[in-house]
DNA sequence: TGAACATATGCTTACTTGTTCATATGTTCA
DNA sequence: TGAACATATGAACAAGTAAGCATATGTTCA
């Protein structure tokens, strides 16, 4: 062997710790559950869905209360509750034209509490 | 009194439950706290960072150990981590030229398993 | 001191994403 | 049936962002 570290493709540097580095990928869970996981987190990232949750936590409401609780127009709520449908936060239930929607997961809540617990501690 | 809903400017729906509406928004953290949150969670929301994250909860690493590991560059992990950092996510200590970093706080691993939970449920 | 190396950073580019506007869908009620 | 209304959706645009390149910083060691 000429060289004894390992260079990696499109890596300029080489290993240094072979035995963290070799942990650390058995350890690591597979692609998919890590492309959702990140997905999942991005639902969370916006200000405008995290006061949707938010607002869902105290009780179920229709689009309109939404966007006026949030000043915003009835169609970017539209647009953000989609994504938080089809991320499973939230669920919807229709009566008649209204359409009322709330926590689809007792988790969302959870989660939403451990970033809380971060961002107040210092 | 003419219109007995309220028009909120902005939107162009009427409130219907007005009840709900101030419920919720009696309950809502400040505006800054939510702002924090979202920002919090939009660092999690990116596979890269996830993945770094996943690394570390393994071991320290550094810089290199992290490139080699996801075969992307240098650069690319240098700049990630810094969000990271800001973010007060990970820590670093240095030894020398090399930089090892580390997870700064318990609740990125209960954030991170919070969210697995929720994805591998169906 | 200077070469080698690990890391950081400014700039640029390609891509993603949140919002708005206009409009479509679907329901109620006179 | 048709007007009024709640919601959904497609297209377009602006703002944000991840990654790569080139290079700067800072450390070690001969």
């Amino acid at each position: 062997m000429i060289e004894d570290r390992v260079n990696v493709e499109s890596c300029s540097c080489s290993v240094i710790h072979e035995d963290a580095v070799s942990r650390a990928r058995d350890s690591m869970p597979e692609e998919e559950t890590l492309y959702d996981l990140a997905e999942l987190f991005k639902v969370f990232g916006d200000t405008t869905r995290i006061k949707i949750l938010c607002a869902l936590f105290e009780s179920e409401m229709c689009v309109c209360d939404i966007a006026a609780l949030l000043s915003m127009n009835q169609s970017a709520i539209s647009h953000q509750l989609r994504v938080l449908k089809q991320a499973r936060l939230v669920k919807y239930r229709k009566e008649g034209k209204v359409v009322y929607y709330s926590l689809d997961d007792e988790h969302v809540k959870q989660i939403f509490d451990q970033g809380l617990v971060h961002i107040k501690e210092r």
